[in-house]
DNA sequence: GCCGTTTTCGGCCCGACTGTTTTCAGTCG
C-alpha cells in the first residue's frame, strides 16, 4: 500500500492540475489538460513506485513512462526531491478548492466548481451544501432549478459513501495488512473477517483476526504499521486504528485455540449471525466468539476451524460470501448448500480492452498478462465506434485489428487463445453500433449501454430487449450500468431481461471492476431463476485488471452462483457461443 | 504538454445530452 500511496498522491495532483487548467483553457491548453489527465492515469496504472523509477534510471526513465515528457517527468522530479511541484500550488494559490470532493459530484466539473468558487465561495462539499439549502445556485448564471435538484442528488450519493470505501480498495489494504501481521512471525494465523471477507461491495472498516498468545506484541506491531495514522484505542484483545486512507481497522487477538469460533463469530452479518446462534441454543449449546459450549457453560469444544461449528450444528459449512441471512442457513440445514463458483474456476475472461480503443496496454501485453492470470483464453472486446472518447473502433478498424489477433494466436502457439470480439453499443433505439455482417464475423460479442441512461424503465428494456432479439450477442455487458458511490444504474425489467437471455442464450455479465460490479449479488439471485448463464470479466482496460476477477467471483459466489452456470468456466471448446 | 510507420512541428478521440438558453456551455463517456 505504502510505496503505491505515492503513486496515488502523485495521480491525484496532475488530475488537480488538469481541472484547473482545463477552467480558462483556449488554444493549446486543452491539449495541456489532456496531457495531464493521461499521465495522471499512467502513474495511476503503474506498477513500480515512481520514486524507485526515478532512482534506477532517472528522468530518462521517467521519459519512459507513457505520457510523460520532458515538463512532466521535471514536475515529478521537483516533487520526488523536494516534496512539492511548484506548478501545482501556483495553480492551488488561485483556486483553493476541493476539487477532488466536489468534482465527484456528478454533474460538477471543473468549470462549475470553479464559477461556484467565484459567484458563492463554495470551496468544498460542506459549502455546496449550505448554498444549496438556501437556493443560491438557481439564480446563477448558467445554473437553474433542476441544476440545483441534481446537485442535491449528487451531494446525497456522495454522503453516502462518507466513510465507506469500495471493496477494490479495502480489500488490497487490507491485505497489505495482513501481511505485514504474518510477517512478524508474532501470530499462528492472520485472517481478514467481516464484510470484506463477505466480499460486500463496500466496506465501512476493515476487521483483522489474529491468532496468537503474544497480544501485546501483536498489537505492537500492528499500531506502528506506517498504514495507521492513529491508535483510537487500544487493548489487549482488542486494537482500532484510523488508517492513512481514511479507514478504521479493528484487530482483535484470539487464543489460537478459539481461532474458528471467532471467524465465525466475526464474518457473518449481524443477522446470519443471530440466526446461527439460535440453532445452537436449540441444540442445547452456546456459541460465541470463544467457541461451542455446552448449555452448563462446559467446554465443548474450542474450534480452530470453523467448518466445525458448522457441522456440529447440523449444517453445511457456509461459505463467507453467503453469510448475510438470505435463505443460506435454511439450506444449510437441509444440506443443500452447493459449492459457489472460486477464482480457480475460472478458465477464461470474455470482454477486456486494448490500447486500440481507450485500453493501456497492447494486445500482445494483454495477452501475455492473461497468461500470468493462468487464463486458458479471453476475448478481446474494444468500444465500437459511437464511443468516441473511448476511440471506438468501426467496421474496417476491427478486420484490420483481427489480422493482427489472426498472428498473435499464431504466434501462442497455444499458450493462450484470443477470441475475436467486440463490446458494442447498444444504441438508443436498441439497434448495435456495428454492421450485421461485421458482427456476424465476431467470436464474441458483449452488447453494452453506454448513452443516453435516463430512460424510463419500460423504454430501457425494449431498447437492450431489442439489442439481445437481434441473435447476434453473445453478452449482456454490465446490465444496470450503475457506478457505486456515482450513480444509479438505470432502470431495467429484470424479468424481461432474464426472459429475453433465456430465449436467445444471452450470457448476463457479472462485471468485476470494483465500481460495477454489475449485476449485483440481490440481482443474480433474482434473475438466476431463469435458465441462463453468467460470464465473469474483467472489463479490464489494462494488464493490472485482471486482477479485478475475484471481485466478480466474489459477487457471483455473494449469488450463490456455481461455476456450472458461468460460462468462462468452461473450457474453450466447450464454451458454445454459437448464434 | 506529449508524441512520432504523418517523426522535432503540428497535430492531439469528439458526439450526445442536459439544462440553460434562444444558440450554447458544460459535462459525460
Amino acid at each position: 500500500m505504502e510505496q503505491l500511496d505515492f503513486n496515488r498522491k502523485l495521480s491525484e495532483m496532475l488530475d488537480r492540475i488538469a481541472d484547473m487548467l482545463s477552467v480558462d483553457e483556449r488554444g493549446t491548453v486543452r491539449f495541456e489538460v489532456r496531457a495531464y489527465r493521461k499521465a495522471a492515469l499512467s502513474i495511476a496504472e503503474l506498477d513500480e513506485d515512481v520514486r524507485r523509477v526515478y532512482r534506477d534510471g532517472g528522468q530518462g526513465a521517467l521519459m519512459e513512462i507513457p505520457g510523460i515528457g520532458a515538463g512532466i517527468s521535471r514536475s515529478i522530479i521537483e516533487y520526488i526531491e523536494r516534496g512539492r511541484m511548484r506548478k501545482y500550488e501556483m495553480l492551488k494559490r488561485r483556486y483553493p478548492i476541493d476539487f477532488e470532493s466536489l468534482t465527484r459530484i456528478e454533474g460538477l466539473g471543473p468549470k462549475r466548481v470553479v464559477s461556484l468558487y467565484r459567484l458563492l465561495g463554495v470551496k468544498d462539499v460542506a459549502g455546496l451544501r449550505a448554498a444549496l439549502d438556501k437556493h443560491r445556485i438557481r439564480g446563477l448564471k448558467g445554473f437553474g432549478e433542476r441544476s440545483e435538484e441534481a446537485i442535491g442528488r449528487g451531494i446525497s450519493m456522495l454522503e453516502s459513501a462518507r466513510g465507506r470505501a469500495l471493496l477494490g480498495d479495502a480489500l488490497p489494504d487490507a491485505e497489505f495488512i495482513v501481511d505485514k501481521l504474518r510477517a512478524s512471525g508474532l501470530a499462528e494465523r492472520v485472517e481478514i473477517a467481516g464484510s470484506i471477507r463477505r466480499m460486500q461491495e463496500t466496506i465501512g472498516d476493515i476487521d483483522i483476526l489474529a491468532a496468537s498468545s503474544r497480544q501485546e506484541e501483536v498489537m505492537d506491531v500492528f499500531s506502528k504499521l506506517d498504514s495507521v495514522e492513529s491508535v483510537i484505542l487500544r487493548g489487549s484483545t482488542k486494537t482500532s486504528v484510523r488508517l492513512r486512507n481514511g479507514m478504521n481497522c479493528d484487530l482483535r487477538v484470539i487464543e489460537p485455540d478459539s481461532f474458528g469460533a471467532a471467524l465465525q463469530y466475526f464474518t457473518g452479518n449481524k443477522y446470519h449471525n443471530v440466526s446461527v446462534r439460535k440453532i445452537a441454543i436449540k441444540r442445547g449449546y452456546k456459541l460465541n466468539e470463544y467457541g461451542l459450549f455446552n448449555r452448563s457453560g462446559k467446554d465443548m469444544a474450542r474450534s480452530r476451524d470453523e467448518r466445525w461449528i458448522y457441522n456440529r450444528l447440523g449444517m453445511d459449512y457456509i461459505p463467507p460470501e453467503m453469510r448475510e441471512d438470505r435463505g443460506e442457513i435454511g439450506l444449510a440445514l437441509k444440506h443443500g448448500i452447493s459449492d459457489p463458483v472460486e477464482l480457480g474456476d475460472l478458465r477464461g475472461d470474455m470482454h477486456t480492452h486494448t490500447r486500440d480503443s481507450d485500453g493501456m496496454n497492447s494486445i500482445e501485453e494483454m495477452a501475455e498478462a492473461a497468461i500470468r492470470s493462468g487464463l486458458e483464453y479471453f476475448a478481446t472486446t474494444n468500444h465500437t465506434k459511437s464511443l468516441r472518447i473511448a476511440n471506438g473502433m468501426n467496421e474496417r478498424g476491427f478486420a484490420e485489428y483481427f489480422k493482427r489477433v489472426d498472428a498473435l494466436n499464431d504466434r501462442m502457439n497455444g499458450r493462450i487463445r484470443v477470441i475475436k470480439g467486440a463490446e458494442v453499443d447498444i444504441l438508443k433505439d436498441g439497434s448495435l453500433d456495428l454492421s450485421r455482417k461485421s458482427l456476424e464475423s465476431m467470436e464474441c460479442v458483449v452488447a453494452s449501454v453506454h448513452s443516453s441512461f435516463n430512460m424510463d424503465e419500460r423504454r430501457m428494456t425494449d431498447r437492450i430487449v431489442k439489442a439481445m432479439d437481434s441473435g447476434l450477442v453473445h453478452i449482456l455487458g454490465h446490465p444496470t450500468g450503475r457506478l457505486i458511490f456515482k450513480r444509479d444504474g438505470y432502470p431495467i425489467d429484470l424479468d424481461r431481461i432474464g426472459e429475453a437471455a433465456e430465449r436467445d442464450g444471452v450470457a448476463i455479465e457479472i462485471n468485476s471492476f470494483p465500481d460495477r460490479l454489475d449485476l449485483c449479488d440481490t440481482n443474480i439471485m433474482y434473475i438466476s431463476k431463469y435458465k441462463i448463464r453468467f460470464a465473469i470479466d474483467s472489463d479490464a482496460h489494462s494488464v493490472k485488471h485482471f486482477s479485478n476477477l475475484r471481485y466478480g467471483v466474489g459477487t457471483a459466489r455473494r449469488g450463490w452462483l456455481t461455476k456450472d452456470r458461468i460460462l468462462n468456466c468452461n473450457e474453450i471448446k466447450r464454451l458454445r457461443l454459437g448464434r
